[in-house]
DNA sequence: TTTATTTACTACAACGTTTTCGTTAATTTT
DNA sequence: AAAATTAACGAAAACGTTGTAGTAAATAAA
């Protein structure tokens, strides 16, 4: 069922009903009113790649992000597909798995006009970013959201990952600890960059010397990952306080807490970065500090389509940035 | 940059570029070469539009699914990114947040030659399948994982859940449980139905009357089911033992028994299908049946490429069911 | 009444591919 | 050497829309 058929069933011409549908004044409102009757009876829907090719629009968004099975992630496509349903766009899905090549090589697929605009987070791997600026050659509308590419003239929207790295630092301190490790995840990342800058200021802050800094520099790797954890927490001057930069790396802190018979808070008082929904529900429960995730999609999307909507537009280069939530529980709780 | 451009580039004619870039046998080799030179030198890529407008192959499915902020259809993702991205395919997401009026419309939207193939799991309150029938007149290729509509004729990729049903009633009763509740999910869905039956005949063989059983009908909307749930957890004769016919259900149990002092699993044994990476950390850590949600994407994803890639083949409709596995952890524990 | 203007429609040329069908020239077969 | 085949390319017609540029008839302005 095309144009050509349904113009043929209602004795019109196909640009006359191509008109009546897309509502224009050239077309009479009573053969507007046939056409959209018969185009219902005949369930009719436009060619989407007919009207891409000829608009040159998709109507199309893509979604990078290194993986879905994570909360925060989770949250965010959740406040994108929101937004563009209310917009009547369509949501393509890529992931990375923290793979720069399997990012270079997506954002590759990306650039023949295959989508309007395109919403990313970094992989950790992603240290050249040459694959972001051809994007922005092509002219294709980019917005980052939480693992941004600073050096990418484009607007991106994050948490106060600063603050929230004092806030957080600055809350294991109150607790008593002593001893402050800080779990960072790729060095590539601003967002761990900060949170650890966080870090660094508030023992600063608190008269601690550099020295007493404590930072591990996990990746991608979590076989790696846990044994750098592993190591950390078998030092005979082990931390009793971990800051992880990331919500894996404090479950990983869990888990091998568990395994060393190290009792949270007691032993190791633990903060982690966090969108878990069971956070409360943990043994023990985790002190997060939690983004708005769906807030965080939502507003990544919104910024993303006026730009789409109004091309040349290139004033809305501001950062966004949003408040995270400090949700104190017993994994830093002191002991009566 | 379009074949016309490069074409004209390379003094040949489009229809010679194009076919040079498909490697038609009817250009020669060194022509080959040279094309294929100039299209990377010039970065070219072929428009979609224009290709799947031509071609009518869009190289792109649909994702149809309740939610992604859950484990369960957050690893189904992953197994359908990871073999869509082998097979070169574009993956749309679409969330129905269990609300059938959104299954629907998204459906329509999909009939229109946008996407090559479907992979769907139903929203909790879809009753009426006609959408679905429509989609199958369309012969378009369709296949269903986990929350399946048994009465279309499609492919569906199941865990087996009668089994399952009945290996977590059965732990439980092993356990000492003797007034176990069950917390179904929508009636609609076959796979809450499923389990239910596993529960009933688990009761059955065990001699227990048909009056013992404990249904609870949850559905889509959270506060109703924690009313539900609590309003369970607080009758004078309380269960012993929930079984939960998926995750959120389970946590709403934790957070009831939280609430009402209830001690897991002294008070009350608890076990739950789930994904849920943490479940190991709970507080207590949680029993659960976990399905093999990557399996089963990538599973579905192999089925909807056969049936998309050899069109006309309908011999494909047979169930594919995986074995879920029982972790027993300390939610269900006798305690010594 | 003649000339503008508006109304309601149609023809047709894009959009960028792919593919069928020609068309030469070169090669092979008889 | 003539005929048949093959190799390598090009012209042109789709695919289904949309928008521009007509074109009649009807209405308004002169």
């Amino acid at each position: 069922m095309n144009l050509k058929q349904l113009a043929a069933a209602l004795g019109l011409s196909i640009s006359s009903v191509s008109k009546a549908l897309r509502n224009s004044h050239e077309i009479s409102a009573v053969t507007k009113e046939r056409v959209l009757a018969k185009a219902a009876e005949l369930n009719y829907e436009a060619n989407p790649f007919a009207s891409s090719l000829r608009k040159q629009k998709s109507k199309t968004i893509a979604v990078v992000i290194p993986e879905v099975a994570n909360n925060f992630f989770a949250l965010a496509i959740n406040g994108i597909e929101s937004i563009a349903q209310e917009k009547g766009y369509h949501v393509l899905i890529y992931l990375t798995h923290d793979d720069a090549k399997k990012e270079i090589a997506i954002t590759k697929l990306l650039q023949n006009g295959r989508v309007d605009g395109i919403m990313m987070s970094l992989s950790g791997q992603t240290s050249d970013t040459k694959h972001l600026e051809e994007l922005k050659e092509k002219k294709i509308p980019l917005v980052f959201f939480d693992r941004v590419a600073e050096n990418i003239d484009a607007p991106k929207i994050t948490t106060d990952d600063y603050n929230s790295g004092i806030k957080a630092t600055q809350h294991l301190i109150d607790q008593g600890c002593k001893r402050i490790a800080f779990l960072s995840i790729s060095h590539n990342l601003s967002i761990s960059n900060k949170r650890m800058n966080g870090y660094t200021e508030a023992l600063k802050q608190n008269g601690q010397p550099q020295s007493n800094n404590i930072v591990i520099p996990c990746n991608g790797n979590e076989e790696m990952n846990i044994k750098l954890i592993e190591k950390l927490l078998r030092r005979k001057n082990r931390p009793d306080g971990i800051f992880a930069a990331v919500e894996k790396l404090a479950i990983h802190s869990y888990d091998i807490c568990n395994k060393l018979k190290l009792k949270i808070p007691r032993d190791v008082k633990i903060i982690g970065f966090s969108n878990l929904h069971t956070a409360s529900l943990l043994n023990p429960s985790l002190t997060t500090i939690t983004q708005p995730a769906y807030e965080i999609g939502r507003e990544a999307a919104s910024i993303l389509f006026k730009l789409v909507e109004k091309r040349g537009f290139n004033f809305l280069l501001e950062k966004t940035v949003l408040k995270a939530e400090l949700i104190v529980r017993d994994s830093t709780r002191i002991k009566r």
